[in-house]
DNA sequence: TAAAATAGTACAATCGATTGCGCACTTTTT
DNA sequence: AAAAAGTGCGCAATCGATTGTACTATTTTA
């Protein structure tokens, strides 16, 4: 099978009799070419199947339509929530999406952004990993003219465009339920605190307790990793303490499935003895027994709303620093591992 | 700030009072550069932080170093897990990830295919959507002379490159074990066989039910969406029959849950009256009370092993059709929903 | 009616890297 | 010592689209 040659607008000059700037003009609709050249051009467009070459085109205005998106981990259900939700946008005003992994590595990330440099983005859509504290690799990025937008995992002190969800309301709503139920010694297992969103959990979860009145010595609060093994080891921590804890509230649905697992292995009933909430609204956590009480993050909405401020930003020509940081509201969604009095 | 400018080939060439085709050819390791020259080169190329211009080189030898993935959908587990597992192996080969989803539509199918046509990508790795059943679409690919990979979802009758799981051995694993626990009257909730994969596990499921002696009847075999309702009325649909099933296998996890919910729901004890298996170890089967039994598909070895393959083909010049069709192993995962005598 | 404005195209340079061909010089072969 | 082979590099064309400038009609204005 003869391999078939894409058409260039060369080849449509050739059949027009006209020049190929003049094809370009023409479609790209510039008010300078007639109208009847205009149609026979788009004719003769379709006719011979043409299909611009985007990498011409991005060698030559710089611009390459396509924008890098860099996450911890693709295959992690928020992360791919969001992906999806920025690839819906982006696909219906024709970019397209590079996208990296940095397994919570600051080398990878770092690798990353120069990758994506090389390919010429017009823009990264970053959520930083556990490890980056500074953002020397990021000045890269805005020195060469590339804007960058952070999602959920903002560096300390952005003011650049971002989109978070509420981490604090999240929190402060999941515990104000869990007061609301009835639990008083609500303990904490939170993440890492360099991290934003799980500060921002850490803080909506001392607003609630404090505005109850109630106060949180420093060992009700866990830093552990927020996997099972975390709320594992945290439930555990707890249980030996002499004030035990009533109920907990972890900012992740793995480590709150730990402390689920861990408490009905020593007879625990739930949310009985022990109130539970977790974060993220990992699918799994609508089919525990019981069902976990959690807090959505609105992964596809934020992707939608970080792609929409790029296209904005895009179209307007403004800096991504003057585009403004978008919250949204999280919510709280209340299952039966926290609801005591029905 | 003053945008920093990308350094060129050019520039180098004129620090170093070499022509650019030597920088290029230096670059390249050219054997006809002398070893002096290129250490020089390479010694200016990160004194000015060179990084190579993509679209330039893409344009010029007309590879792009992309590969293009199409899958119906990106936020779901397996096919998050396929990406990752790709990211990983062409990252570090140097090519870059364009992602595009279909949402199991054969429309978005085509623009996407498209979409990566005009990108000149060097290969497309697919999935096909639900919708997908010829293949007119895909000829555009191979007419550009741009490889094909299928990977897990593979057209009737494609000899080409292809890497999927053993459905029809998943299944009868599935089955058999099934079978070794005392169970009977298996039904079998299908997908639909236009999709090669539902059509294996079906095949498995048959060969398996064969073996132990037992004449499966057409009414066993209920095809549904491989959704919770899915599997909620093929529930109600076996229960409602004379002879009831004492056992579920079906194509997805989704509607084993679906099974499980309703089983449950009605008061049957799970494995005790029914057992229950499913298909793609989704993460929340291990958490379910009683934990489904089912089938991992090895989703991010499947990504690792068509990016491979691609490599493979590239480096060896060969064709997309030359590149054999690799089968992997699944892994039965036994757990509660299924296990009687222990 | 001559000058000025406008419309519609074409020319040619450009983006940055790649590559076939050829030139000059050195080394080896006969 | 002349011919052949080899080495190291530069020239210039090329990939396909874009765009500033120039050019030729045609139309408008003074």
């Amino acid at each position: 099978m003869a391999k078939k040659q894409h058409s260039t607008i060369h080849d449509i000059a050739r059949e027009l009799n006209v020049s190929a700037s003049t094809v370009s003009r023409a479609l790209q609709d510039n008010p300078r070419i007639s109208e009847s050249t205009r149609m026979a051009v788009r004719r003769m467009a379709d006719q011979l199947n043409y299909q611009p070459n985007v990498m011409a085109s991005a060698l030559r205005r710089g611009s390459s339509k396509t924008v890098g998106v860099i996450v911890p981990r693709i295959n992690r259900n928020f992360f791919s929530n969001v992906i999806g939700g920025m690839e819906e946008l982006l696909a219906t005003s024709g970019y397209h999406l590079m996208i990296c992994q940095t397994h919570e590595k600051l080398e990878n990330e770092v690798v990353a952004i120069q990758t994506l440099i090389n390919a010429r983005v017009d823009a990264v859509l970053l959520s930083i990993s556990m490890e980056t504290r500074h953002n020397n690799h990021l000045k890269l990025l805005t020195e060469r003219g590339i804007r960058l937008f952070y999602f959920d995992r903002v560096p300390a002190g952005t003011v650049s465009g971002s989109v978070v969800v509420d981490d604090h309301l999240g929190a402060y709503l999941s515990v104000k339920h869990l007061l609301e139920q009835g639990y008083r010694k609500i303990f904490h297992v939170s993440g890492m605190d360099h991290i934003n969103i799980y500060k921002s959990r850490k803080e909506g979860y001392l607003q609630a307790m404090h505005e109850a009145g109630i106060d949180v010595p420093q060992s009700w609060i866990l830093s552990e990793p927020l996997l099972l093994e975390g709320g594992e080891s945290a439930f555990h921590t707890g249980m030996k303490m002499k004030k035990k804890p009533d109920a907990f509230f972890c900012s992740g649905d793995y480590a709150a499935l730990g402390i689920l697992q861990a408490a009905k292995r020593v007879g625990l009933s739930i949310p009985g003895d022990l109130g539970i909430s977790g974060f993220a609204n990992e699918p799994f956590t609508a089919f525990l027994e019981p069902s976990l009480t959690t807090v959505d993050q609105r992964g596809e909405m934020m992707g939608q709303t970080v792609a929409e401020m790029f296209l904005r930003c895009e179209k307007e020509e403004s800096k991504a620093g003057a585009c403004k940081q978008v919250v949204l509201k999280p919510e709280l969604i209340i299952r039966n591992s926290s609801l005591l009095n029905r």
